[in-house]
DNA sequence: ATCCATATGCTTAGCATGAGCATAAGCACT
DNA sequence: AGTGCTTATGCTCATGCTAAGCATATGGAT
């Protein structure tokens, strides 16, 4: 940085070998179904060069986007900016800065394909649906592994904090699942070596055996990223809506929190926080193919935006 | 991005017409001052081309600053990546990136001063100091003038929704001050051309007159998103300790939290929230220059990192 | 008519939070 | 020593939110 003595001068053509990627978490939740747009069989985000035409990078993501999935992009957010060394994306050409990003949008199945396929984001992240009760691997497999893993280490001290992190990441030793610390786990797993990325990253001939899907480069941390950032958006944004039809009825919005989630909610308890907080309001329909007694149906509230500093669901 | 249709193929020269700066908001709070590092007679943020060099975005800021205060970085934290057209700061190369990031340490007055100053940061946002109750430019400047403002709009429901977000804003019209809105102040200011930033950007001939101190480029609106992540982090973050000299009293640590909510808390509750939590410890010694009553010495209890999702302060 | 599934209203216990009362323990005066 | 000022520290109370569960309503299917 300036003034700093250190710092050589670079030339003008050493300071340009940067390019900069865009990289997109594209969200969608289709009846209580989570899903991420993916490219390459799905071990892909979808992204792509900067264009220097764009007059901002979210304006150049949102056209990309909605071209794409022929559906307007709800909501844009800024996720990380990466440029390290080491991330194996730097080209030939230079150090590549990626800025990535979280969309949350509808599924339109209508518009055909986009170039990609939707994917059940828990795919990648079998460890994270505790909507069924915490999935088995954690205890049959994360955990011994994870107890090896700590052990693995030389000082006392060392092996305990292991064994803690560990612990209060998954959730045992007493500890409660905190559905939020999805990037942790991710980093969690790697470091331990335990994902099939760690593996290439550091030349390990481990065998992961794993499960959960892998992706290229560091994708699969972004996504955990975008995961961790909407679990915890959703607590204090309105953010949900941007998944839903313009009309649902609360089950609806309760699966597509729970979806996101990973975990169940109290059904009556959902219902009266939506509903206090004035972010619905009726239709007069009711929609009656619910399977059971017709349930109302409701719209978003857009005035709440304006209104307050609006929460979120639960 | 890729297979966008509108996408042209860039030469290696067009993609690489791009260099990276990373802009500091740094903070310290000694003796529960505020304040961040700034330099240009305090009109600008430190900033630099980011370095090929480097093996991260973090690690290069981290060896700058730490090189600059001769202080260790506690906390480091991505706070945003602008690559607008008309930022301003796009030299005759091309598209700058700027990816700015926030972070904490304390201030240690024996190395020096570094090549800039600390200033309190309510020179630049005077009406986000309310530990002294609402600052009078809020009842007597700011609110007269938004509300001029939004008499200007054409549309009925235009004016109603400009009030309605000033009002959620500065906290009238019935509504409470939130901390946390700093940079919702700071753009609808900057909207209704009442920062310098606005006529300078817009080219308008505004008389702003209105108090706080304008910085280069959008510095201003890049520290204001500084210290609204610090504000809303410190509440479910034990970042605060970062601020902190090895050993203090709880009223020494309280004073820090005010300085960066802006807010007076209530001495007891906040002593019973960093107790129940465990986040300090006693020293055993005890401080007697307080004015009263000696205090008890308290230290960070670090291990609280690595016990649970740790709750912040308020 | 009965069962099943979902919708919807209401109650209760526990916990966190905001606010205030009361007491303790130093210092600086007189 | 006594008074007053300042800060430290302990405790209580009212309020509000949250988790959890009970109870009833209302449609479809058998």
């Amino acid at each position: 940085m300036r003034d700093t003595p250190g710092a050589t001068q670079q030339s003008a053509t050493e300071r340009h070998a940067i390019s900069a990627d865009l990289i997109a978490v594209l969200v969608a939740a289709p009846n209580g179904n989570p899903v991420v747009l993916t490219i390459k069989e799905a071990a892909a985000l979808p992204s792509g060069p900067f264009e220097l035409g764009h007059r901002s990078l979210q304006s150049g993501l949102r056209n990309w986007v909605e071209q794409q999935t022929g559906h307007p992009l709800g909501y844009i957010e800024q996720l990380y900016t990466f440029a390290d060394r080491d991330r194996g994306s730097d080209g030939p050409a230079g150090r590549v800065i990626s800025i990535s990003y979280l969309g949350l949008t509808r599924v339109e199945p209508a518009h055909g394909t986009p170039p990609g396929s939707w994917r059940g984001w828990y795919e990648f992240f079998p460890w994270e649906d505790h909507r069924t009760g915490a999935p088995n691997i954690i205890q049959e497999l994360i955990v011994p592994r994870l107890r090896q893993w700590a052990d693995t280490a030389e000082q006392q001290d060392k092996r305990q904090n292991r064994l803690r992190r560990a612990g209060s990441a998954f959730g045992f030793d007493g500890r409660p699942w905190n559905e939020e610390l999805v990037l942790q786990r991710y980093e969690l797993l790697f470091e331990a070596g335990l994902v099939e990325e760690a593996a290439r990253a550091k030349d390990i001939g481990d065998a992961p055996a794993m499960p959960g899907k892998p992706m290229v480069g560091d994708h699969r941390r972004i996504l955990a990223t975008g995961i961790a950032r909407l679990r915890t958006k959703i607590k204090y944004r309105p953010v949900v809506f941007e998944l839903m039809p313009p009309s649902f009825t609360l089950l609806q919005l309760q699966r597509a929190v729970e979806a996101l989630a990973g975990l169940l909610v109290h059904k009556q308890n959902f219902r009266r926080l939506i509903e206090q907080q004035d972010l619905v309001e009726e239709t007069g329909e009711m929609s009656s193919d619910t399977g059971g007694r017709p349930a109302k149906l409701f719209r978003f509230r857009h005035a709440v935006l304006d209104e307050h500093a609006v929460a979120g669901t639960k």
